[in-house]
Formats: C-alpha cells, structure tokens, sequence
RNA sequence: GGGCAGGUUCCAGAGCGGCCAAAUGGGGCGGACUGUAAAUCCGCUGUCUUCGACUUCAGUGGUUCGAAUCCACUCCUGCCCA
C-alpha cells in the first residue's frame, strides 16, 4: 500500500493538493510536519503529526520534522480569537530543546539510510535574515488580498479583537519555512492539520512565484472527540508525552477512557497494527463493547509507542490494583504495592499531626489534596471522599494513627478516579 | 488626534443605588446509573471558625446611611472618522 492509500484508509487524509499522490509514487520525497514549542512538552495532539511522519518513513519516504523556533516567536493566529502573548527567548529556547528531545524518539535518525528523518529548527534561517531582506524577498510574492482572504485572518478582521500585524505576517514566516526547505532540502512536501491548510498554501504559492517549481501538500482531519470535546484534554489538563507531566499510568488512562465511537476511529489513526487486525478487533469489540477491547489494545499500543513496555507494564499493574481490585479492601495492598504505584499522588505529611488526631477537613487542605476547606467540606457532603476505600460521610471525623496502613500509609480518593497517597514522616 | 461602545466571578453573558457573592448558559468537579464509557438525572462551583462573617465586579479617588450599579480621572480593548 502506498502512503496515501495507508493514510486514507486510516482517516489521516482531509484535504489533498492534486499530484501529491502521483509525486509520492514517483520517487522517494522528503515532507515536512511543523512542530510548535509553545510548552516544553509536546501533548497528545502532536501525536498524530509524529504518526504521519513515522508512516512516511515506514513507505520510504524522508520525513523532517520542523521545530518552530521562528514561528513560535510570532503566534500562529489560525483558530486563536485573540492575539497570543510572546513566549520569552528563554521559554521557547528550553522548549525547543524540549521538542525536539521527544521528537528524536519516535522517528529513525540513523544517517546511513537514504530516507532518514531529519530535524530542522526554521529559527536557524530566520536569525539572521533581516526585514527590509524579507519584505523584498518573500513580502513581494504575496499580495495583502491573498493574505487577507485565508479564513484564519479574515476571521480574526471580522471578529472583535482584530489582528496584530505579528500575527498576519505568521502565513509569510510559514510560507517561507516551506520555500527555504524546497530549496535547501528539495522538501517537495507539506503536511498539518487542516486548519493548517492555509498556510501551507501560502507556502506552495511562494514557492511557485519564487521559482516556478511545484510542491505538494495534504492534511489531516483534526480530532475531536465523540462528546464533543477537546481532544487530549481531561480534568487534568493535557495529556503530555513528558512522562514527569503527564505519567505514563495517567496516559494509559486517557485511551483506556476513550468513548466507543472514538477508539473505533482511533485505532485506526493512532495505532500501526494492519488493517485485518483491526477489523477483528473491531468486530469483537462489537459483540461485548463492555470488554474494552478496543481501548485496551488502543491504550496499549500507545503507551508502548511513548513509554516503553516496562511503562506499560507497570501502568497495567496499577490499573488492576486500583480498579479491577475496586473493592479488596486497602488493606490487602502491600506496602510495596502503595509505593510502587504510578498514577497516584504522594505527599508527605507529619506523623506526629495524625498520630495525635485531626480533623478531616484541616487534613485534606494541610496535604493540598483539597485547596480551600470549604471544598472539601463540600466535597465530603456529596460523597466524594475516600479514606482507605472507605467512604468519609462524617464532615467532623477525625484521622487518627489507627487508620494508618502499615502503620504508615493513608490511601486518599477524591471522587472515583483521584488517588493520593499520604505518607506519614 | 476626534467620536462611539465596552472592561463583571474559569469562559460567554445578565446585572433597577439597598432583596448581589452577583441571573442564565457553557465548562469544571462530585454523586446515582454503568463498562474506570456514552446518554440521563441530582448536587457543588469566592474564602472562612458556614448561625453568620469576610474579600471581589479594570485602577484610583469621590457622592451617599449604603455602590458592580452614580461622578471624576487613569489604564486597557474594539469600532468609526482623521
């Protein structure tokens, strides 16, 4: 199968330029993806880019993975209703840094092969290029109108905070990135999510007025999620690939919570098993959905793909303890098992405070596991508390000594799924 | 530079000078039901020593017994004109 079919067949494919498909038979063709250091960290989002790049590579294609440390400085405004405040100079540098680290792991550096990956920083050709250089090489080649008519400008002229002249200029400084890595690079190929589509054809644009030269672009569908909302956000935030973010048993998690509708789609997109194994395991999941079969191998896959087998093995491990044993009581938990255990919270907090007693409310804020006491207090009334797998009904209870596993531990659940362990010192 | 419209609790967005910690929606959190789902339903969503008290409605002053609500100035945003 070749890449696009690869692609399609997995819902990877939104928008395509005409050629792209007959270009990536013809001959090996290096494409690029942009990676943004707005954090230190990439999320989940930026998994399916890496995905694409990881399948390029895969059909024999060369795949660049571009970290964004020009664009970064200006704010892309596709999909931003307001102007985005500037990283610092030191943000983005530690971000980059960051970025690209994550970046090296999933693609094959190794140079002896015709087709290996290669990372690109656009800060690299945009620090010493100068704007009167700019305005007369690249400013020239666009008109304001083109510019103005892309959605994600337009938008933003329409709405109600306007557009910086920073921000217009983002398509230009993309556009060029495109060009410069045509020329340098012979990259004859751009890919993004498809809110991105603009300003790839910015790039192809320039690239056809600079030197008349043809480059091909495709994009993938973004995601969403079967509720409707945000892709890789949960009550935590984002799902990071930094496992000292986001850790690896959180990140098993996310795709183990994943709606039906969702994971159908999602096996498909995130995972490099073959077509028939997927239809299989579609169909199972089909004849008993509450099996999870899906999710579980979804979840699989990635945390293996990120972490690491020994990762997921550990997340794995935790799961059945805190889950599938829902209701053995903590006690039966070994002092091992409490300490070894990855998706929960640790804190430590005084010996002498529990041994002489105190109340819950005070204990739950002094260990930040609640911020302010009426929270708690609240939380409490509702039910959502846990001390020991034993549900905390009394808002005037006291902790005490006694309550402490192996004389040390105290495993904490605020609602079903938050655990913290306090650990008397 | 001139004119206009605005700045309210996570977001959007109501808020007659007292009944405003502030409508409503969204989001978030918790509970029930479940499959650690979805849908649904219920509760919570400024802080505290929760009877009640205290700090909030861009900022600073002022008017008033009393101000998110009135006045003055300042800062910020958007629109229109130059």
């Amino acid at each position: 199968m070749n890449l696009i079919e690869e692609l399609r067949w997995r819902g990877l494919v939104q928008d395509i330029m005409p050629g792209t498909e007959e270009q990536l038979n013809k001959e090996m063709t290096s494409g690029y993806i942009g990676f943004d250091p707005t954090a230190d960290s990439l999320h989940i989002g930026s998994l399916v880019p890496i995905i694409i790049l990881v399948h390029m590579q895969k059909t024999g294609h060369k795949p660049l993975a571009l970290v964004g440390g020009a664009t970064g400085m200006v704010g892309d405004p596709t999909g931003k209703s307001q102007e985005r405040n500037l990283l610092s100079e030191e943000a983005l540098q530690k971000n980059q840094e960051g970025v690209r680290n994550q970046l090296m792991k999933f693609l094959d550096f190794d140079t002896s092969k015709p087709n290996a990956a290669e990372m690109v920083n656009n800060y690299d050709w945009f620090k010493d290029m100068n704007f009167l250089e700019f305005i007369r090489d690249v400013g020239k080649h666009i008109s304001v109108n083109y510019m103005m008519s892309k959605e994600s400008v337009r938008k933003r002229i329409e709405g109600e905070t306007g557009i910086s002249f920073t921000e217009f200029t983002y398509q230009l400084i993309q556009g060029y990135d495109f060009y410069w890595l045509y020329k340098n690079k012979n990259c004859k190929l751009q890919m993004g999510g498809s809110d991105q589509w603009g300003n790839i054809t910015t790039g192809t644009e320039l690239i056809r007025r600079k030197t008349g030269g043809e480059a091909f672009a495709f994009t993938c569908p973004l995601l969403t999620k079967a509720d409707g909302g945000k892709f890789g956000k949960t009550e935590q935030g984002n799902i990071w690939l930094d496992p000292e973010k986001t850790t690896p048993f959180q990140f098993y998690q996310f795709w183990l919570n994943a709606a039906d509708a969702d994971a159908e789609k999602w096996i498909k997109i995130f995972t490099f098993l073959p077509q028939d194994e997927i239809k299989s395991l579609v169909e199972e999941h089909h004849k008993d959905p509450a099996k999870r079969v899906l999710q579980k191998r979804l979840a699989r896959e990635l945390t293996i793909f990120v972490h690491g087998l020994e990762e997921y093995n550990r997340a794995i491990e935790t799961t059945q303890k805190l889950f599938s044993q829902q209701h053995a009581p903590a006690e039966s938990l070994t002092a091992e098992d409490l300490e070894r255990m990855e998706g929960i919270v640790h804190i430590d907090y005084g010996s002498e405070k529990i041994q002489g007693g105190i109340d819950v409310i005070s204990f739950l804020t002094e260990t930040n596991i609640f911020p302010s006491k009426g929270e708690a207090r609240k939380m409490i009334q509702n039910g959502g508390v846990s001390i020991n797998r034993h549900k905390v009904t009394d808002v005037t209870a006291t902790v005490t000594g006694k309550q402490l596993l192996h004389n040390k531990y105290l495993l904490i659940q605020k609602g079903k799924k938050n655990y913290y362990l306090v650990k008397a010192i």
